[in-house]
DNA sequence: TGTACATCAGTGAACGCGCGTTCACTGATGTAC
DNA sequence: TGTACATCAGTGAACGCGCGTTCACTGATGTAC
């Protein structure tokens, strides 16, 4: 299978993938049409009806290949994160993620997409997931590592996105990376005052 | 002027304004196109341009206004807010409008739009202003105050979104408010080990 | 080993749509005298 | 107070575009006998 310049793509599903990645990074969203896509992986127009429903099929499977990458980049941090500067070297990883792949991922939250997609939910659960343990390991003394969890996710989150649309400093990695650090380092040592409060439910 | 049925609108900019943002809670910054603008405004598809370049300038001025409002439901908080509770309520408020008009929060931050026009960088400016100054009044003792703002606005900012994206419980505003109050206070009673870290410019 | 046939990935023409934007225009308004 | 005229807000026809999606199709593949 798979000889190039055939009749048969060989592998269009991961080819549409692939352009539609490219598309995102080059255009931004607008520019992620399916029929750019058969165009880049040079087929027809609708030859990627036969691997995508439609457009939001793809734009979902993209998104939840994006939430696959970012959970690989941050396990690939440390084997077994475990300490508060884990902890923060993971999130800085995170932040990084977001301004390598600005396009990807707005994608992966800003999309409106299908919320009940089973496949975008257990991306979004690896992650909740894996936070969780790092922040278990990482500060035993809490009584309510979720809801420590949910806030050292959105504090990173939340900078990933100021520095995605530029109301931060992002003139460097560097500079970046310090803020993330002493963000997550600020809400580590105030764990206790944390598990006082409130203990919402992840979902 | 202002007589309704008349050849001249009377107040066409300020109705475009109200269309667009009707339009865009309605069907998302998708459905938010000039020809709808004006179909809505009651006028014809070409009207607009009288006011607004083009539809750049149309989202532009929307996401300003959107600013505006921002910061109105945040000043209207408390009069003089200048202790942590008080800034837990402001951070409340705004993790609030943002539910309360997701797309137009969404547009405000997540829409490419011009990032060097003056009217947005100003309005940024005022938010992240005014969020210092409770700052600095509510934590005298911070010694980089405006490094721990960008920390506070940037967990707000996560809060808002993810719960905008359905990745945390929405279930109730009380649920919402008492995440939002739980993860500032854990971030205030750490602010001693926040002036340690670095303290990148903001911009 | 060779042939018939089912399967299915990709084709290409066509549809209707709403969009942004242009253009020459026209009707209403208000100001100068 | 009345008239001439400049201004300018809104009109409506038209353009070209790319889109999502449908449809009947065709070429390649692989399996059963």
């Amino acid at each position: 299978m798979s000889q190039s310049g055939t009749y048969h793509h060989g592998d269009l599903r991961a080819a549409c993938l692939r352009a539609a990645r490219e598309l995102l990074e080059e255009d931004g969203s607008a520019g992620l049409s399916l029929r750019a896509v058969a165009r880049r992986a040079g087929v027809s127009p609708t030859a990627p009806y036969r691997h995508y429903a439609d457009r939001d099929s793809l734009v979902s499977a993209v998104a939840a290949e994006g939430y696959r990458e970012l959970a690989e980049h941050l396990a690939a941090v440390h084997p077994a994160p475990s300490t508060p500067d884990d902890l923060a070297a993971v999130a800085v990883v995170y932040v990084q993620f977001a301004l390598d792949h600005p396009a990807l991922f707005r994608a992966m939250f800003a999309e409106p997409c299908d919320p009940t997609s089973a496949e975008r939910v257990a991306a979004t659960a690896v992650i909740t997931a894996y936070v969780q343990g790092i922040v278990r390991d990482a500060f035993p003394g809490a009584d309510n590592s979720e809801a420590l969890s949910t806030t050292v996710w959105a504090l990173v989150h939340g900078l990933a996105f100021l520095h995605l649309d530029g109301k931060l400093d992002s003139s460097t990695p560097e500079v970046v990376a310090d803020q993330v650090r002493a963000s997550v380092h600020a809400l580590f040592s105030a764990a206790p005052a944390l598990s006082q409060a409130a203990a919402p439910a992840n979902r």
